[in-house]
RNA sequence: GGGCGAGUGGCGGAAUAGGCAGACGCGCUGGCUUCAGGUGCCAGUGUCCGAAAGGACGUGGGGGUUCAAGUCCCCCCUCGCCCACCA
């Protein structure tokens, strides 16, 4: 709005004195500093060897620290100031750890394989390559801006030819390798192979379908063998096929309810031949080894339970088709005599052998499906089935349903028969896919049985004051108790507790050969391919006989070819018979090739499959220690250092992990088990590859959504009397995670231009511990930039620039606070939760403006003030050490370190209670005894009014602490 | 449904080992500086009563242990996150 009366304004930056900290003063240093630091190679660790090692003699005796970050996605958006929260608290850390005399090590590099990329390429038409490395080069930008003290030459983009080389090495070790159970260790498969010829070893079970002895075994049956015990091996099972994206997942990348967790496309079960990785191979490590690491009960539970290990039987029951007995597995084998039906789930192989022809003459309509024949009524329900995945499954009421397949199988303990059904609530993904249900002692089967009419049969006794009907249990008990009803000729389980029953029926079960104790669990082996372009090609050809062969390390890397269209074919979302076809088979004269593998030259086929994102996520920490090295991933001397044990029983590992608990189950896990696979092959020294896991937490930001539900754009928002609106439109406030598509994105540039990187630094370390989620509230930014501001005008005239300290000694007060402040700064910095040493840091500083108001803090307050700053607000504290005098960067300086003798107090403020009230403070001196210290809190006025002419019952001293009186 | 975590002023958050609740900051109120103020500086700011002195209440709710509870124990409520028919 022009209004004539403003022309004389004139711009209010003509008041400020000319050397206050602003954006503009800030910007300038910021920019001078980083350059200095990029020149000086200030933030360079140095390896103990190897191409990086220059200056390692001047930090060898110091300890060493590695602090690595969960690295990006260089996505097209950039930044926002959500994202740099824990990079920004792992760089104060960093240089606080650096001026505390350690080695540190941090670097950045970029997840930059993915489907966002490919998609954006598909858009525009541009080689992914190259929208991904613009991408990094602007996050580069922004990260740079943030100042944040990495080892550049450290920083590696998963889709450099130079480190995807070394993901389709780690593949070819992994592919080399098998798993020893008895010596519980993945070996080199020639091993292997060596123990099959020598005879001292069979075929572990299911990897030799021709039964034959291994002596008879044809050079391919040979190979068929061997490839069924790798690591990474190729199976035709069933997986997660997405035609709407047209690839494969893996089973952690599909929500529950059967769709893809990118797109939300219709996901369908079905067998194609993939690449898988045997990580449950390592179930029981990974299961393990997380008691070695310094990671949050949480996020150690989150593992648990993905890995899902639980201790059972697994128990055979005959059926009427000889050949098809149903196995099931139990985590209850002390219910046995209580299993009135069986369930297969609806896709379960045995109920084609099953199934029946017809009903028999006395079946209960609800168990027909309404079907004319029991065929008729497995087909129904399988098509239910996979048109139910389609329709949201999250529904409260998960009604039982299921079908009767005409069939009944034998109870192995009491020879009784017991009818077989097909049922949605068996998952084939678990166990053998198979369950005995018993319906007394299982909450689902009993809601099953009531469901069908199936007898709920009491084997374990419930305490007393449980709903005593046996007939009309209201539902199943599924606690302890002693067996009952439980007993055949051979064994008898009535009056054992269930432990006890366990333990006495898997023994009689192993004796009879119907059973035998098991582990199961939820974890299944990763599905390692996808469909896709942008990502790491295998390895792998194929020869002649359509086996796989390892391509030998010579032909690393395998390059992406160059192709014309980079998306996989799609198909109609519900096309769930269609072949993948990877963009990977366009590239006709890549596909093809011909290769002297040691054998002449022969025709063969490459894999048209890539890798998943993960892939260069599972080892990238290592990568970031030897980056130039082009003989090994990682020189064995640098990761030993970096990463080793440091004591016996360490797991070794990176020393600080911070990310978000997006990641707290698949990247970790994958990660886990490449490193565990590495170490095993003695590729490395430590067992684990994230010795401490911190979880950062959200940045948060209020969003606004229209009356129709849509969100508007948060930063044109006006609020006027607590109402919200958008232009003319009133607007909901809400809070969610600052994003793009909650449109409450706040990018770092606007923070730069009104602050400066070092306000913005601050301020996310200010609003909070480090693992906690904050709201982001511009306004409250201020409050950050005016004590760096305070800060600047106690050490710097604001008119002359020049340096107003004083070469003065402290007076005691002000000397004492900052040794406290040093001492509560520490803390902060040792626990992460910088907040409270920013506190502590602006009450030192505001006590200095207090009692130095015409200038003059003495210097020696002022400067490892100076320091204290530094690691949270870089920049500037790099210009005020060097106003003050010093020629370097202080990045190296040591921390201050607090004079415990100042820490202590002459004379101290105790508060002295009566009845549990606060009714006065007293002065004394700080070592007072108990006695002394009651004497001096009755001497007071207020107390001894208090106390007159009342009985003292009790008196508690704490010296140091507080009195209390209780007085009747 | 199961598991984990968290509830402290108008807001973000402090509070070693059970010992002065609300540090520090935002916001708000008043003042100074200013032609002006989206600047800077100073002071005040948990709630209620009171002019003040002072008093009462106060860490989601209810009970308990204790001289003393934000902190420990029991019950309940709310929110967030994760897993969700795992036999």
């Amino acid at each position: 709005m022009a209004d004539a009366s403003n022309e004389q304004d004139t711009p209010r930056e003509d008041r400020i004195p000319p050397h206050r900290y602003t954006a503009a003063l800030a910007a300038e240093v910021e920019a001078r500093w980083q350059a200095r630091w990029d020149t000086a190679g200030t933030f360079h660790a140095p390896n103990p060897t190897g191409p990086l090692s220059e200056g390692f003699d001047r930090v060898a005796d110091r300890p060493k620290l590695y602090v690595l970050d969960m690295f990006p996605y260089p996505s097209g958006a950039g930044l926002h100031v959500g994202h740099p929260l824990g990079y920004i608290g792992t760089d104060v850390y960093a240089r606080y750890k650096r001026m505390t005399g350690h080695n540190v090590v941090h670097a950045m590099g970029y997840d930059a394989f993915g489907l966002p990329a490919e998609q954006y390429a598909v858009q525009t038409g541009q080689h992914p390559r190259v929208t991904t490395y613009a991408n990094v080069a602007n996050m580069r930008r922004q990260l740079h801006r943030l100042g944040l003290g990495h080892d550049e030459r450290r920083s590696v983009a998963t889709t450099d030819v130079e480190f995807y080389r070394w993901t389709q090495w780690i593949f070819l070790q992994i592919y080399g390798a098998w798993y020893d159970t008895d010596a519980d260790r993945a070996r080199p498969i020639a091993e292997l192979e060596a123990e099959l010829a020598a005879g001292t070893r069979q075929p572990a079970p299911g990897t030799n379908p021709t039964g034959r002895p291994w002596a008879e075994l044809d050079e391919l049956e040979r190979r068929r063998v061997v490839d069924a015990h790798r690591l990474a091996y190729l199976n035709e099972a069933p997986v997660n096929w997405c035609p709407g994206l047209g690839t494969v997942l893996a089973n952690e990348e599909v929500t529950a309810d059967g769709r893809s967790e990118r797109g939300n496309f219709p996901v369908f079960r079905r067998p194609l031949k993939q690449w898988m990785m045997r990580i449950t191979a390592y179930a029981d490590r990974l299961l393990r080894d997380l008691d070695l690491l310094d990671w949050s009960d949480g996020i150690k539970l989150m593992q648990r339970n993905w890995i899902g290990r639980s201790e059972g039987a697994e128990v055979t029951f005959p059926t009427p088709v000889a050949a098809s007995p149903i196995s099931v597995f139990t985590t209850r084998p002390d219910t046995l005599f209580g299993a009135t039906y069986m369930v297969l789930a609806p896709e379960h192989p045995l109920v084609d052998d099953l199934v029946a022809t017809e009903w028999p003459a006395d079946v209960d309509p609800r168990w027909t499906g309404g079907a004319a024949t029991p065929e008729a009524a497995v087909a129904d329900y399988r098509a239910q089935a996979v048109r139910k995945s389609e329709l949201d499954r999250q529904a409260e009421d998960r009604e039982k349903t299921g079908v009767f397949i005409g069939c009944c199988a034998t109870n192995p303990v009491n020879g009784e028969p017991i009818p077989v059904f097909i049922a949605d609530y068996v998952l084939m993904g678990y166990g053998t896919g198979a369950i005995m249900a018993v319906p007394a002692h299982d909450t689902r089967d009993f809601e099953f049985a009531r469901a069908f009419g199936l007898p709920i049969r009491a084997v374990v006794t419930p305490p007393a004051d449980w709903p005593a009907d046996a007939e009309q249990w209201a539902e199943a008990w599924t606690g302890d108790g002693v067996g009952v009803n439980s007993a055949n000729a051979d064994v008898t389980l009535d009056g054992l507790p269930v432990a006890e029953a366990k333990a006495a029926i898997t023994a009689w079960l192993e004796a009879q050969d119907l059973g035998r104790g098991t582990v199961s669990y939820k974890l299944r082996d990763w599905l390692f391919s996808r469909q896709r372009y942008w990502g790491e090609p295998f390895p792998i050809v194929y020869d002649e006989h359509g086996l796989p062969v390892a391509l030998p390390e010579s032909e690393l890397p395998v390059r992406l070819p160059e192709v014309d269209d980079y998306t996989p074919r799609t198909f109609p979302i519900d096309d769930n018979t269609s072949e993948p076809e990877p963009p990977l088979g366009r590239a006709a004269d890549w596909v093809e090739v011909t290769l002297d593998l040691g054998d002449g030259p022969k025709p063969y086929r490459r894999e048209l499959n890539t890798m998943p994102q993960w892939a260069g996520s599972c080892w990238y920490e290592l990568r970031y220690l030897d980056p130039t090295n082009t003989e090994r991933f990682v020189d064995p001397e640098v990761e030993r250092y970096w990463m080793g044990p440091q004591t016996d029983g360490d797991c070794g590992g990176v020393d600080l992990y911070v990310g978000g608990v997006e990641h707290a189950v698949l990247h970790l896990l994958y990660a886990r088990f490449w490193h565990k696979v590495l170490f095993d092959l003695g590729h490395l020294s430590s067992k684990e590859p994230f010795r401490r896991l911190f979880n950062q937490g959200m940045v948060q930001a209020a969003a606004y959504t229209d009356e129709r539900g849509f969100h508007r754009e948060a930063s044109e928002v006006v609020e006027r009397d607590g109402r919200f609106f958008h232009g003319d439109d009133e607007v909901r406030r809400e809070f969610g995670k600052m994003g793009k598509s909650l449109k409450n994105a706040v990018t770092p540039d606007e923070m730069y231009d009104e602050y400066g990187a070092d306000t913005l630094r601050l301020y996310e370390m200010f609003t909070g511990p480090l693992d906690q989620s904050r709201p982001w509230d511009t306004k409250a930014v201020v409050g950050v930039y005016r004590l760096l501001q305070r800060i600047w005008r106690n050490v710097l005239d604001e008119e002359s620039g020049q340096v107003r300290v004083a070469d003065v000694t402290a007076d005691d007060d002000t000397r004492r606070l900052l040794h406290k402040t040093i001492a509560a700064v520490r803390d902060g910095m040792e626990t992460l939760r910088f907040n409270t040493s920013i506190a502590r840091i602006t009450e030192l500083n505001n006590h200095l403006t207090a009692r130095f108001p015409d200038g003059g803090v003495p210097r020696e307050v002022a400067e490892p003030m100076v320091l204290l700053l530094a690691p949270l607000a870089p920049h500037a504290a790099e210009e005020l050490w060097a106003r003050l005098g010093h020629p370097g960067s202080l990045a190296w300086e040591a921390f201050p370190e607090a004079d415990p003798a100042l820490l202590v107090e002459d004379t101290i403020e105790i508060p002295v209670q009566v009845n549990g009230k606060v009714k006065a403070r007293i002065q004394v001196a700080a070592g007072l005894s108990q006695e002394a210290l009651i004497e001096a809190a009755r001497s007071d006025e207020a107390v001894s009014a208090l106390l007159a002419g009342k009985t003292v019952r009790k008196v508690i001293a704490v010296p140091g602490k507080l009195v209390s009186f209780v007085i009747g």
